[in-house]
DNA sequence: TTTTGAGTTGTTCGA
DNA sequence: GTCGAACAACTCAAA
């Protein structure tokens, strides 16, 4: 009789069939279904617009794929508790799964519901399908959580390997009865007026089938070269995965496990070292949940940061005057990504050269990134702000001129996302104010008029910046 | 408990 | 143009 009561699989930061758990074992039940998704905007960091852009195309790929397995993704806004209540009320379901969600708030949200769905008398359980390791598994031979990168990678691979991933259910037994679902325009997930989609909509198809495809491509195109090219933000160099990653479009197993059978070589190598950073960033957060609000070395919450909010703005909209700074800005603006080695660029300008906080940064990141991710954002902004556990040092300031004239030497990426200053040669192209006047007219650039003058000078920046950061050592 | 070696992605300066 | 050192000190993780 019970095998007959419904399952609810509570779908949150894992919108694929493959590879996922807590489906896998709602399947295996032999019971109906009822895959459920909750749009609840009142826990921990609320959703940045990219990031809603892109539920919206997940949820549309999900649910088709639903229906093509025989059932119905249902659709509720609200707060999880009352929905979860009101379904399991309304369908008779006994019991409901979900896969693990490791950011502070949704913890604790996760934690009182699965004990008040228990005292009524549901079974609740809950699965990982979001890290290859659990954050309480690996420690260090102390017990301690791990603080730096390099033995907590070395701790990773020598671990017993990760789960292999499950099969993608081939059919899924449909509820028959009758429940409400939202429908999903009412959410108003994407953009309106203003509509500053278009440039996502042209980069990205999001879902569970693009994200394989994407996996396939960097392994066919990429892998082989990936070490030097990953440096390239003119090149295809990366796997683009993060947005996918984030959704949970696909699982660290899937990615893991098929690399894993890769020609091994450097390019291998090193994707996967990407992969364990990305737990990393979700261990650290787990271990230190103030992570994405204080700094994780206390000296810093004295720093004297900046609140100049011209400056952000320039940031923001890519009108800093420094040709890759804003190319990267405005390439995140366009298409709600940013290649990995323009992040460090625009991150450091932030915090060192504006000495903006560097929570303003992570602010702007969260509502523009597609694959905003709490651990990875603030984790890698405090590394950039050198106030991580693993943090970069202070005196490591980067050149914006250096960085571009280094790894987009022939200017293909500036060229893209700053056309006003496409005409210049190579050898201005990074630094237009030093481009003799000649050359500016050539390319008709009016410094100052069709494009910024940089909005600080390199070096009393740098300088300046090592002061503050002396500030905090010695406590001045 | 103490010691030891090491720590994602850089820049600048002077020889 | 190339190369090595300095830029700091601290904390982490394992032996």
């Amino acid at each position: 009789m019970t095998s007959d009561a419904p399952v609810i699989v509570w779908l949150r930061r894992d919108l694929r069939i493959a590879d996922n758990p807590a489906l896998q074992a709602a399947v295996a039940r032999g019971a109906p279904v009822i895959p459920l998704f909750i749009l609840d905007e009142d826990t921990g960091w609320p959703l940045g617009g990219a990031a809603r852009w892109w539920l919206n195309g997940s949820l549309t790929a999900l649910a088709a794929k639903l229906a093509k397995l025989g059932t119905t993704l249902i659709m509720r806004r609200g707060a999880p508790d009352k929905v979860l209540r009101a379904i399991v009320q309304e369908t008779g379901a006994a019991t409901v799964l979900w896969n693990r969600c490791y950011e502070p708030a949704v913890i604790a949200r996760d934690k009182a519901i699965k004990s008040d769905l228990q005292k009524g008398g549901i079974s609740a359980e809950s699965f990982n399908g979001a890290l290859l390791f659990e954050p309480w598994e690996l420690k260090t031979q102390a017990g301690n959580p791990f603080k730096v990168f390099t033995p907590f990678w070395r701790t990773a691979v020598s671990a017993p390997a990760p789960r292999k991933p499950l099969p993608a259910p081939k059919k899924i037994h449909g509820y028959g009865g009758k429940v409400t679902s939202d429908v999903l325009t009412s959410w108003k997930l994407p953009p309106v007026k203003p509509d500053w989609a278009v440039g996502l909509r042209d980069t990205w198809i999001p879902g569970e089938a693009a994200a394989q495809d994407h996996v396939d491509k960097f392994h066919e195109e990429t892998v082989t070269e990936y070490v030097k090219s990953r440096d390239i933000p003119g090149e295809t160099g990366t796997s683009r995965l993060s947005p996918y990653l984030a959704f949970g479009e696909i699982s660290p197993h899937q990615v893991w496990h098929q690399a894993n059978h890769w020609e091994p070589g450097a390019g291998q190598a090193g994707f996967m070292r990407q992969i364990i950073w990305r737990e990393f960033s979700a261990h650290l957060l787990y271990h230190f949940p103030q992570m994405p609000e204080a700094p994780l070395r206390p000296a810093f919450a004295d720093f004297p940061w900046t609140r100049d909010k011209k400056a952000l703005r320039a940031w923001q909209q890519g009108h800093t005057g420094y040709p890759i700074v804003d190319a990267g800005m405005r390439q995140l603006w366009h298409t709600g990504w940013m290649h990995n080695r323009v992040r460090m660029v625009v991150a450091s300008f932030l915090v060192k050269h504006l000495l903006l906080p560097w929570r303003t940064g992570e602010d702007w990141f969260w509502d523009t990134l597609v694959d905003a991710d709490l651990a990875n954002n603030a984790a890698n902004w405090q590394w950039v702000a050198g106030c991580g556990t693993d943090a970069a040092p202070y005196f490591r300031v980067f050149n914006p001129v250096l960085q571009g004239e280094k790894f987009d030497g022939d200017g293909a990426y500036v060229r893209r996302w700053v056309p006003e200053i496409a005409g210049l040669p190579d050898a201005w192209l990074h630094k237009p104010w030093e481009a003799p006047d000649m050359e500016l007219k050539k390319a008709g650039v009016v410094l100052g008029k069709t494009y910024p003058a940089p909005i600080v000078d390199h070096k009393t920046a740098r300088i300046r910046a090592l002061a503050a950061f002396k500030k905090i050592r010695t406590g001045d």
